[in-house]
DNA sequence: CTTGAGCTTCCCATAATGGGAAGGTTTAAG
DNA sequence: CTTAAACCTTCCCATTATGGGAAGCTCAAG
């Protein structure tokens, strides 16, 4: 079948399947005599996969690594795994960021007016560097 | 004062300073005879004021407005409180969406082995989109 | 044969930060 | 006075992941 149709099955953009070949996380498609890429239902595998690690934040550098280890039937389960736990780390370490963040602008939000009244705690907020203060 | 002096007491980048100044998010500084930007305490002072926005995750563009409602001293705080308010939304966005990740890569992980052997519950997480029943 | 849909490659844009080059300036030491 | 270090200037490039759009070729149907 022909990219588009591969496209549409594995949810996964024409333009990323080319980019994802491009940067060797998926095979490099074979071509009809025109020069069209050519898939089978395999590529619709490995491209769900592919788009199923993004949706769980993975880069596209753990991808490569994901699916390098999914082919190799005597990966040692270790490195899928150490992978994975980075992975979690970082996201719980992004998890802290965004809760800091929210915690402060949510204070700060809810003691502002919000009407014509140019006096604003956000704004105060900004000014000086209060974080701090906040989350004692 | 001269560049570099100005980034080390706002602990912003001169590289950034030069940039936010092309963005328009910073006035754009006088010059000396030979061509070097020249700032003044209040500079620092904006400068602190951008970097403790981006600190909490504003965009550039967001911070545009904010440093020039903050200027502005008849602006109405229902903006400010605006900008703030769809901040605060979409960082709750992202908070769902990374802990909705993190609870499926947990679930995951925590069945890893993370041995010699090939068997990997992560692997077959990707696989197959078990999410929806992850999160039941 | 023409037309439209689908494919190809190549360049550009996004958002924010920063590295590095090539070259001018200032300052302090010799 | 000269020289070298440290600092400044602008300009280009890289990052991360995704995608828009152009120019041109191909395929299928009328």
């Amino acid at each position: 079948m022909n990219i588009g149709e591969v496209a549409e099955l594995s949810q996964v953009n024409s333009k990323m399947i080319r980019r994802y070949e491009e940067q060797g996380i998926i095979p490099k498609a074979g071509r009809s005599l025109s020069g069209y890429r050519q898939y089978t239902q395999k590529d619709v595998h490995v491209l769900r996969f592919v788009k199923r690690s993004r949706e769980l934040g993975f880069s596209m550098k753990d991808v490569k690594q994901l699916v390098s280890l999914w082919r190799n039937k005597n990966r040692p389960s270790s490195q899928v795994k150490s992978i994975a736990s980075k992975h979690i780390e970082e996201l719980e370490r992004k998890l802290q960021e965004i809760q800091s963040m929210l915690s402060t602008l949510k204070y700060l939000t809810n003691n502002c007016h919000g009407d014509q009244r140019p006096d604003c705690p956000i704004l105060e907020g900004l000014e000086f560097n209060k974080s701090k203060e906040l989350h004692l």
